[in-house]
DNA sequence: ACAAAAGTGTTGCTCATACACCCATGT
DNA sequence: ACATGGGTGTATGAGCAACACTTTTGT
């Protein structure tokens, strides 16, 4: 016997903002609807959420069909809920972010849905509230990062310490101190130098480090500073 | 024409995790349901989102029902969406954490729900997943506090720097210097001294402090490290 | 006079910032 | 040889933690 026979029942959706970096600048992976309502618009990966799974399932397997990805860091971000904001059927969405290795990204899956990387500076007007959605998800993203070393998941398993620097500079849009970042980076005993180095982006070439898994998860969870205070 | 026909639709409802502080310790208003299912168990105060209401404005109104209080700080904490969470059925449910000055509470309400605040190490088994609802928001209310000045949202509008000592060391289990709390916490420039005295407490009598509306408006969002580090 | 809580100051140390030069290598 | 980006060291100052005594007043 139903009890909550006098309630209304929503649809409930999940979308998808999914950062990427390719070594310049952050990316977001949008793609362009090939369905109505909204055809051909720019829009965020995103899908409902079915009655089996959970809102985390939902947000996986959307990310799954998108990239071909599994065991991707996301995190649940925010629940948009405005009564109008799909103008076909109220529907309530709940948003994930994700942070991927851009070179892991399956292309072949891009054509499927039409996808893009776009940077996150000339990002374009979305359907719904999702421009909204974007711009939460980087403040989160930014809030987050300044004090956990979650950034670390944008970059490939070998990456070098010029790459990191890049990447925050850009996650935060300012010019940091290489030497001070240096320093405060390795003092976190987070990385492990190889033995190799990046040779392709300059001539002395650069160590490659890799993530300390033990202690990345260990600290993953305890505040960092990485971002000055001004 | 509804363009998602096939696609299931879910009850939406919203769970308020009240946090009230009356001095001593930390406290959660929970009630006692008064209706099947699992009536008479302790819960937290809840509801479904209505068609017309954006999932705040339920959590609002639930909280104005249950507290008679409005314009209460609160903030949305995450999504509780295992698909047999509820037994009766599938309600995805939005959890919110409030802060409310535990005195303004209309006591005569109470009845009506069977509400009661009960210190946060004490607090009974719940219904569903409510128990984790409540870890979930002492964690998240510990974070946000270590770096925000959200307390003050716990106290009168006029309140002593003893009271916010005992505060701090309620939430965090800790215990804590008051001449570098004291200091760290004046130079936020937070606070403005009172002519007059508390002199329930002691004596000698602690003056009373009100809240900056201005600075605090400023730092609400700015980090401010209010614990100390290990 | 004494008990009980409020209030205040100093010092050492850690950590963050600011800043400039040498190194390795491909061309 | 030189241009390019990688890598390193030091000195200064700010802010945090550790720590103990005086003040006020009700009883």
């Amino acid at each position: 016997m139903t009890k909550y026979s006098k309630q209304t029942r929503l649809l409930v959706a999940v979308d998808c903002i999914i950062f990427g970096f390719d070594g310049e600048s952050l990316k977001l992976l949008l793609i362009q609807r090939g369905f109505e309502p909204e055809k051909n618009k720019w829009s965020l990966m995103g899908g409902f959420v079915e009655p089996n799974e959970t809102p985390e399932e939902a947000a996986a397997r959307v990310l799954k069909q998108l990239t071909g990805l599994e065991n991707v860091y996301m995190e649940q971000m925010e629940v948009f809920g405005e009564p109008n904001r799909d103008p076909i059927e109220r529907t309530i969405s709940i948003a994930y972010y994700a942070l991927i290795d851009i070179r892991k990204y399956k292309d072949q899956l891009s054509k499927e849905y039409r996808a893009e990387w776009m940077p996150l500076k000339e990002i374009p007007k979305l359907i719904f509230d999702h421009n909204s959605m974007v711009e939460h998800a980087k403040k989160k993203l930014r809030y987050k990062a300044a004090l956990h070393p979650i950034l670390f998941e944008l970059l490939p398993e070998k990456f070098t310490i010029p790459q990191i620097l890049t990447l925050y500079e850009g996650v935060y849009d300012i010019v940091l101190d290489k030497r001070n970042f240096n320093r405060k980076l390795l003092s976190t005993g987070l990385l492990v130098r190889q033995k190799d180095k990046d040779k392709e982006n300059s001539k002395k070439g650069a160590f490659y480090y890799k993530l300390n898994k033990e202690t990345y998860k260990d600290k993953i969870s305890s505040f960092l500073n990485f971002i000055p205070n001004p």
